[in-house]
DNA sequence: AGGATTTATGTTATCGATAACATAGACCTG
DNA sequence: CAGGTCTATGTTATCGATAACATAAATCCT
């Protein structure tokens, strides 16, 4: 009967070896006579044996963790990016340690403070601003760290994401480029320092380069905006914009919601006006109509920070990294010329 | 420089106590002189000490992890339950240990073991079936398990869920209320054991007891279902049967996909065909028409679960439990009786 | 006031696996 | 065949904090 208090010990007894033995065998690592590792995994199993990692992580100085920070678990692009990271990493016997901060600088830093304390061997973190304290936590961990979804000025070392400012920017210059000139933009209340604040500033940044008027904008609540909100939102900006012929969104929920605002206003999209999205979420692709966004790849950054960390975790690589994952405008009915 | 090589008796050291001493002004446990905590608290922010939970977890021989496993992290739902239990146990000093199995039962026994390793002080899981040994390693883990997102027949010690069977029934009875006599079915292929299957079953039920053909059913893809799948489903399901009136989806993404297709297709939704989903996401509640649906309350389960666990833990509660978190229709425009 | 209790802190042993070093025997090699 | 090399395994020390027990000083009680 699988008592959980089996340990390597009482394997190494009974299958007449030394502990070391044990441990090597099961690590698939120093040399084993076959005939001796048969014969441990048959006394491990027999034993109904599971090795603690507790006491393996102590004593290697290793603890196979990788910490990795996000703002929500709740958005599919997190998610994907934790999924591609687990999947990488598990590959390699590491584990995640995942933690959501609520888009919260304080919450960020705490976790921060708390995932260290558990040794990872190397420390992922949603770029999305935050604290002196937590700065300098990361900077002086020691471990490998990378921030992720978004290239910050001061990257702290590697990055493996894109620039939110340059994708805003380039589904701005798309809405120009349909024809568009009494721009809205919808997005999200204190966002400073934020990923969605790069893609707003990338937005002021066409209409000015355009010479277009800019302040037709809206901002009612605080991150991460929902679909009811974007229609909220967009309904309050037909209200004090009534000129209006596109609407940039800070993402595909709001966009959504500002299309079914548009719709029951009757207001036809894209002709009366188009409305852009940001992050290619499923609903953009499956509603009527098809909602243009930028399309941005999850699982994509979260295996390319997996196999960066493996490659640093081995040595193999030692200066700071940016890796750029493309996010780009994909055009589809929303914004489309003619209908 | 906060160096990451500091270690308690450095700390103890500097602020001229022992170690213990230090270890328990840290842990706001033993009676220590409000004086010599704030001295070791001044050390430990000078010299940038950070515990090392490694060490700590194995001499106390507690790791203050708890484990969850969900099938997968993109999916609103069990996000809310992940994202309410770490709110519910970072108050207590626990850490989630947090992992996806895509569904598959071969990955949910490998994360069972991988987890179980870290020595979790509690494993928490999503019902979705599971192999007989991964069953095995939970029942002789020794510590306690909680079963979430439904009612297995025979649970292996606590609940926190409902009975995905009784909500399918509710809501087929709720379309068979409003008049739909030809009813078809969208699901998940290679369902069995699963969350999916329990909900079709009670469609089964409702149909059977109300004496009607409970034949027109398509599954056509693995779980889980997506927008567009929905649509592909609903669009071959009304080749296959051109009479159907209403539709009961296995959740609210198939439901969103399968309005989008009658739309299309020149079908009004309620009026030609009522449809309903499942879960309550966002999008149920943003798009045109709103969508019925069972309501689900995944945040709440991962709080229940998480208060459970701390009652475990402190040894307060032994019997099995079985929280029942309501899961019930609520009834929006896609299958309103009248338009 | 003297024993009983409480408070604040120190000492020692220990959690279970693994790194680092050690060693016996098998196998070369010129 | 003597000395070198490799292979498979064993021995010992150790990772850093904490539980359990011990103790000196302060406080209480009748």
């Amino acid at each position: 009967m699988s008592g959980s208090k089996v340990k390597m010990t009482d394997v190494a007894k009974a299958a007449g070896v030394s502990a070391m033995t044990v441990s090597r065998a099961l690590k698939h690592d120093g040399r084993i006579a076959p005939v001796t590792r048969r014969k441990i995994l048959a006394v491990v199993e027999q034993l109904g044996y599971r090795p603690d990692r507790l006491a393996g992580s102590f004593s290697s100085q290793r603890s196979g963790f990788v910490s990795v920070l996000v703002p929500s678990l709740n958005n599919p692009h997190f998610a994907e990016t934790a999924a591609g990271l687990q999947d990488a990493l598990s590959a390699k016997g590491l584990q995640l340690l995942l933690g959501h901060t609520n888009y919260s600088p304080t919450q960020t830093e705490l976790m921060i403070e708390t995932m260290l304390e558990r040794r990872p061997e190397a420390m992922i973190i949603t770029y999305d601003g935050y604290t002196k304290r937590a700065r300098q936590a990361l900077v002086s961990s020691g471990i490998p760290v990378i921030e992720i979804w978004e290239r910050p000025r001061d990257a702290i070392a590697h990055v493996v994401g894109f620039s939110n400012h340059a994708a805003g920017k380039a589904m701005t210059q798309h809405l120009i480029d349909i024809g568009r000139r009494r721009i809205g933009y919808i997005g999200e209340r204190g966002d400073s320092g934020t990923r969605g604040a790069a893609r707003r500033k990338g937005f002021l940044q066409a209409m000015a380069a355009a010479g277009l008027d800019p302040h037709r904008q809206i901002a009612q609540v605080a991150p991460p905006i929902g679909m009811i909100d974007g229609r909220a939102a967009m309904v309050t900006l037909l209200e004090q914009f009534k000129d209006i012929d596109a609407v940039m969104c800070v993402s595909d929920p709001a966009a959504f919601g500002a299309i079914t605002a548009a719709q029951l206003l009757g207001r036809n999209v894209p002709d009366d006006i188009a409305i852009a999205g940001f992050g290619d979420f499923e609903v953009s692709r499956a509603c009527l109509p098809t909602i243009s966004t930028v399309a941005v790849h999850g699982t994509e950054i979260g295996a390319r920070a997996g196999t960066l960390i493996i490659d640093l975790l081995h040595g193999d690589q030692k200066a700071k990294q940016f890796i750029e994952i493309a996010a780009v405008p994909v055009v589809r009915e929303s914004t489309s010329r003619t209908r």
